[in-house]
Parts: C-alpha cells; sequence; structure tokens
DNA sequence: CCATCAACAGGAAAAAATACCTTTTTGGTA
DNA sequence: TACCAAAAAGGTATTTTTTCCTGTTGATGG
C-alpha cells in the first residue's frame, strides 16, 4: 500500500542504497538539501506531509535507480537485510525456512511461532501475477493428491516441465489435474497419483490448453 | 519510469479498470470532482501539473487497487481487462472457478487464462494472517503428497482437526508434516501418506507444538 | 583541541496542488 | 427531441509542499 510512512521510508531506503544521507539524496536530485528533512515529514500541526510525485520522479531519475526498485523500497520486499520475523511481517511476503533449519533452535517460540532472525522470504501467489486463478477440486477423483473442496490456484502463464502438476483442458470440456510425465509434439502424457484411476494420454488435437498449478489449499 | 505522462495515463487506466471517469474516480476517492481535469494537467504558464502522492494513495486506496497494479498502469504494462476477471483482480483475491464449471465454455480464451463471468473469489494466504509461515521440504520423505524443494504455508494460530494436514515438531527436534487422524490428552495420531513411511503416534509430552498446514506449492 | 563541513531542526516566503465555484459540454434515457 | 445528471473546462481562494534562510549538532581531519 502507498502510505505516509512507507514512502518515506523508501526514500530513506533508496538513500541508504546508494551510499547517501536524506539530504544528500535530496542535492542530488535537485532539490533543496533540506527536502527530506525529518523535521519536515510532519506539518507544524502534527498533519502528514507528503514528498511530492515529482520529486519521487526526480529522486529515483538521480540515482538512476528504478520505480521498480522503489516500489520494491516501499512495500518493503526490496531491502539488504538478513530478515526477522517482523522485519518479514512488514513485507506481503512471508517468513520461509527450510525443514531442516526448522528443527533446529531458536525459530520457534514455545507455542510454535516464528520468531528471530534468519528466515529467508517468499511471495504468495496471487500477488505479483495478474493471470492466475483458482480451481476448487470436486469429487474424490484426485485423491490422495487433492481432496473434495480443496483450491489449486493455477498460473497459465507459468513454463510447464516434467514432473510439473498441471491441469488440462480437453476440447470435449474435461478438466483434470494430473502430473505431466511427457510433453512433445505429438501430445502430453499425465500420471494419476490415484490407482483407481489410469494414466493418460492427451493427443495435442484434444488438448485444448494446460496449466501449471501452483499452489494447493491444505 | 516516473513521468508526468505516465503517472496521468495510469490514472486514467485505473478508473477505466474500475468503470469510472476521471471525474468519477477523484470523487470516489474523496477529492474534488475535478482534481484530474485534462485541463489541470497543465498549469496556465504551461508547466506540468503532478496529481500529488497523497492523492495517488487515494485513490488506489478508493478503488481496493494495489500499488503493484497502479505502477503497472504507469510502466505500460498491464492494461484494462475484462471486467468480470478485473473485478475480481479489485480484491486481494484471485479468481475461482469449480472443476465443473472449468468444463464448460466461455471461462478462458484460446490460451488458456482466465476470462469472462461468472467468477467467484477465494483469498490467499499470508496477507490477512500475522503469524503464518512458510516451511520449505528436503528430502523425499513426504511424497507423494510433498516433494522436495515444495513451499508449505502454515497458520499456528489456525484450530486443528481429524483430516487436517499438519506440521509437527517434537522436543528432540523433529518436524514432520503428515495427516492428523486423532488428537486426545494423550496425544496425536498422524498417518503418512508415504508407504516406506511408518504412522506416527507423538505423545503429548514429546510435542512442542502442532500446526496446521493452509497451503502448499506445486 | 580546533576548524571545517555535511546533515539536520525549524521558521518564513514562494511555488504548487487542491478545494471551491460557475458554466458548458456530453451522454444516457424517456 | 427534451430532459437530466455526470463530466469536464476553467477561474479563484485556500491549503500544502518546496525553497530559502539561519542556526545547531556531530563527524572528521589537522
Amino acid at each position: 500500500m502507498l502510505s505516509h510512512e512507507r514512502v518515506w521510508a523508501a526514500i530513506d531506503t533508496l538513500a541508504e542504497r546508494y551510499s547517501l544521507s536524506p539530504s544528500g539524496l535530496a542535492k542530488k536530485a535537485g532539490l533543496d538539501s533540506t527536502a527530506f528533512n525529518k523535521s519536515k515529514r510532519l506539518s507544524v500541526d502534527g498533519r502528514p506531509r507528503w514528498p511530492s510525485t515529482e520529486s519521487l520522479a526526480k529522486i529515483i531519475e538521480a540515482t538512476n535507480s528504478s520505480l521498480d526498485e522503489f516500489i520494491g523500497f516501499v512495500e518493503g520486499r526490496t531491502a539488504a537485510l538478513s530478515v526477522s520475523v517482523a522485519s518479514a511481517r512488514q513485507t506481503s511476503g512471508v517468513p520461509l525456512l527450510g525443514f531442516a533449519q526448522a528443527g533446529a533452535g531458536g525459530f520457534f517460540d514455545d507455542a510454535g511461532f516464528p520468531v528471530g532472525q534468519g528466515w529467508d522470504l517468499i511471495e504468495l501467489p496471487g500477488q505479483a501475477t495478474e493471470n492466475s486463478y483458482a480451481l476448487q477440486v470436486q469429487g474424490d477423483s484426485m485423491l490422495p493428491l487433492y481432496r473434495n473442496g480443496d483450491v489449486l490456484v493455477v498460473e497459465p502463464a507459468a513454463p510447464i516441465r516434467k514432473g510439473d502438476r498441471v491441469v488440462v483442458k480437453t476440447l470435449d470440456g474435461e478438466v483434470m489435474a494430473k502430473v505431466l510425465e511427457r510433453q512433445n509434439a505429438a501430445g502430453v502424457d499425465l500420471v494419476s497419483l490415484n490407482p483407481e484411476h489410469p494414466d493418460r494420454h492427451i493427443p495435442i488435437a484434444r488438448m485444448e490448453w494446460i496449466a501449471r498449478i501452483v499452489w494447493a489449499s491444505q
């Protein structure tokens, strides 16, 4: 979100990234050196003072930064630090840890909530991709992998390869979720994880589209 | 890049995306209805007039859009889409469809991207919950459900019940993901979906914590 | 220890954006 | 075609941000 605090934090982060003080950043951008004084971020009457859009454009250009980088600072997902859980909470992602690391001490409190340092960060679906959508499983045909009611997040723009879990739609309207075993000019071979359902071969001529499943609810 | 022209174009695109005129968008955001008049985009002396950063924050919030979406408009890489799918994008969720419905016509374009009417909406994880975190699977012990490298999103605050997929950590540091078969005062019974690994009973005295898995990457 | 300079606090003036206002234009509907 | 409401042109007053300015503080080098 675009908030007063976030915008000022992004200005500070941009300055830090390019080894400048806020005052030095302002000068480099052709602004008054006191433009980004912390004492000027609130008005006399306590009202938040926003840097102008034109000022933001100037500092991005002056540092040869990019709008995407600056927005990364605004959103808190771009930082040069090893994140603590608290830092991770300030971003749109969630803290990530390997299972092996999870077994060690120092990553969880007594109730099982994540704490401390050393976490990586991961973006969850539906935030950065504009084409993803969700399909809800109906029936038991995809057990044991997917149960009735599970939600699958599908990313049609994602490249697919052997081993991926995919959704395939045939020209006669059948929609199925299976594992991609092979894809070539003739069609695709799909592996079912339910022994009661056979593996499938779908010729290209019968396939309307195929898309990768990126997340599944549990 | 952040330029005068691009910012105004983004405002126009945002208005179009949400079926508003620039004047309607300004009003919806609590600004003067004439704030985004094209006649006000240049000053009388020909100097470019920039909408303020605070105004941009207000229109993004008023439309339940996102900073990323707006920046997509600024950079010209995001255009107005079909209203229904676009309506779904108005929220922090993604469009949702049942598998049975997916078989019918009218929900996908030829390339498999979601279009048209009739979509539901679902919230994805990690946005509204402050305690969720992710664990990354290492090794093959959780096949066929979870593969090496998969990411599991865990919600320690979520209530758990029979049939849920959970992560359990024991006092001696073991971390495992299995299906909850039974939970009582003595401990928990866990079902493994890998026949090469036995089902487990974990006494309460040996269990540090248990948490529900809400999403898994595929 | 002292001089120098960058950074910053904070007030006042100038510049820029928004709110307020009147009028005209445009588009939808009966 | 008439009517109506929304949109927009465009002017003025008010509010907000930036520039200009003075003074203080802290870091650094001699």
